[in-house]
DNA sequence: TCTTGACTTGTCAAATATGACAAGTATGAA
DNA sequence: TTCATACTTGTCATATTTGACAAGTCAAGA
């Protein structure tokens, strides 16, 4: 038995989208504009799920939009 | 044109993989020892995947192990 | 109203992460 | 050598991410 409160899977992926959606936006840059930024192919389809939390990225999808947002991946992944 | 010298994918994981072994082991744990404090499953398997950057993992996968560890998830993502 | 831009959501196929199990490697101790 | 521990790797089935496309919602303007 532990007393561990921690956070659920829907509420990380939340609040991850929401960090990547919060310094897109501070950059003033679109979901289009983002994807223009990525090197290999990417989908808004993908941003717009990521940012909602509805999808469970892959840590090599987070470092690319972390590189187009140009902001170091451990800052997207701030959920403490 | 870009003078993008990005990390690419393969080497973004074997840095995080790298991070994860690093803390775990100056935690003085095995990897047995961190599935067990896992909450949900996960196998060692798939530890030793990630710690050797043969897969590309989910954040909550890299979430939960976080937790195992006890340092925040950035700190694992930390590749820059 | 109509249009445009920004974003969301559904569906699909392909690729791959995950968990599980088995088997292999490596190291160190007895 | 034998044994135990720690880790790696192969394969499998299942689930899900991803990229792609289409269609839908929503808000702001003209």
């Amino acid at each position: 038995m532990s007393n561990m409160t921690s956070m659920n899977k829907s509420e990380v992926l939340k609040i991850i989208g929401l960090n990547i959606k919060r310094i897109r936006q501070e950059k003033g840059l679109t979901q289009v504009d983002l994807v223009g930024k990525i090197e290999a192919q990417i989908d808004t389809t993908n941003i717009s799920r990521i940012e909602k939390g509805r999808t469970n990225a892959t840590i090599h999808t987070l470092f690319r939009i972390s590189q187009a947002l140009e902001v170091p991946l451990s800052e997207i992944c701030k959920v403490d």
